[in-house]
DNA sequence: ACACTTACATGATGAGCATCATATTTAATG
DNA sequence: CATTAAATATGATGCTCATCATGTAAGTGT
């Protein structure tokens, strides 16, 4: 049963979106080939004529994960409440593919781990960006500081079952970036 | 062939110590039960007798993992500086725990997330005591926000394949985290 | 010493999964 | 419209692994 070659396409796509969901909320090692095929509405047969592996799914899918711009328009801080929110936390299928996969991708292949370099290195490069008012060399410290605080802190949010010290996580991290910021950046 | 109680306590310390190293090295899937045993020097049929499930070797692994301080003596700004440290980075199988796992128990058994949040509970503890100069509020938030920065920093260094990007992840981590520290305590 | 318990070894078992082989159907092409 | 090539479906195949069943020999208590 062919399809058009703008469906394939479309097919294509879905199925990165839908495994980057299934990833992020599940792990690599947990999500199946055929659960990705499913999910997105076909059979496991069909899977190797769009990718030569797992693993080149796996690593087409953070190309494709972190090429979003998640950060909206809203300034740095915003985005640091947002992240740093409870909400995002208990939202990994649909959350930052970094903080959801970046430990994962340390066991990953090659082609897996050159996405998430490139991945990383933009980011760096859009929360500089989104900081104009530092100093050239403040400004990506600030950058990599900040967001390796962001990362680490939903990480650890995520993996423990307190709810209450979950949200202190979160709450102080929240500050402690402000702070961080607002040394040389007045609010 | 059974052994004294002496050797059977020795060999399930071992069991815990090698199964630590090797979770941390590769990941809780891709260590399978045998691969533990063999490596304490032992066969897989025996595991049953220590463990009720790999599910409990993982969170009992935990526990014994995250009940070493590792900080040292030298105060915190020396364990900030080694645990940014390329050295830190590159040993995976005998570095910090929470680094290497933390992620992971998210996926993993509510006993495995019971450990690691009073693993995690506790660090916060010992962070904040190794800041004596900070007042009680401030200390927390910085104990908390810097905690998240370095597990953030190692996770973000270790996934990625850019040796320089890696390097400069955890230098421009450590001088933010200085820097959030140096706001109210002198060096 | 002796019976007995038990820690460990050896050897299944069955499930899950990545990958491959082959069939089917239909878009693309002229 | 007929032919071809391609995209997907169905159905193996072989491997890895957690867990269990059973055997064996060395501690342990009397």
């Amino acid at each position: 049963m062919k399809v058009s070659r703008e469906q394939m396409a479309e097919n294509r796509r879905r199925i990165l979106e839908v495994a980057s969901r299934l990833f992020r909320d599940k792990g690599f090692d947990a999500v199946s080939v055929a659960e990705v095929m499913k999910a997105a509405g076909l059979t496991h047969g069909g899977f190797y004529g769009h990718f030569a592996s797992k693993d080149d799914l796996i690593a087409q899918t953070l190309v494709h994960a972190l090429a979003v711009d998640t950060s909206g328009g809203g300034g740095f801080r915003a985005y640091v409440d947002a992240y740093l929110a409870p909400r995002h936390r208990d939202n990994c299928a649909g959350g930052c593919p970094t903080a959801g996969l970046a430990a994962a991708v340390r066991l990953q292949s090659p082609a897996a781990r050159a996405a998430m370099t490139e991945g990383l290195r933009s980011q760096i490069d859009r929360i500089g960006k989104a900081l104009p008012e530092l100093e050239e060399a403040d400004r990506r410290r600030a950058a990599i500081g900040s967001w390796a605080a962001m990362v680490g802190a939903v990480i650890l949010s995520r993996a423990i079952d307190d709810p209450a010290l979950s949200d202190e996580i979160l709450e102080q991290t929240r500050e402690w970036v402000d702070a961080g910021l607002g040394q040389q950046v007045a609010r």
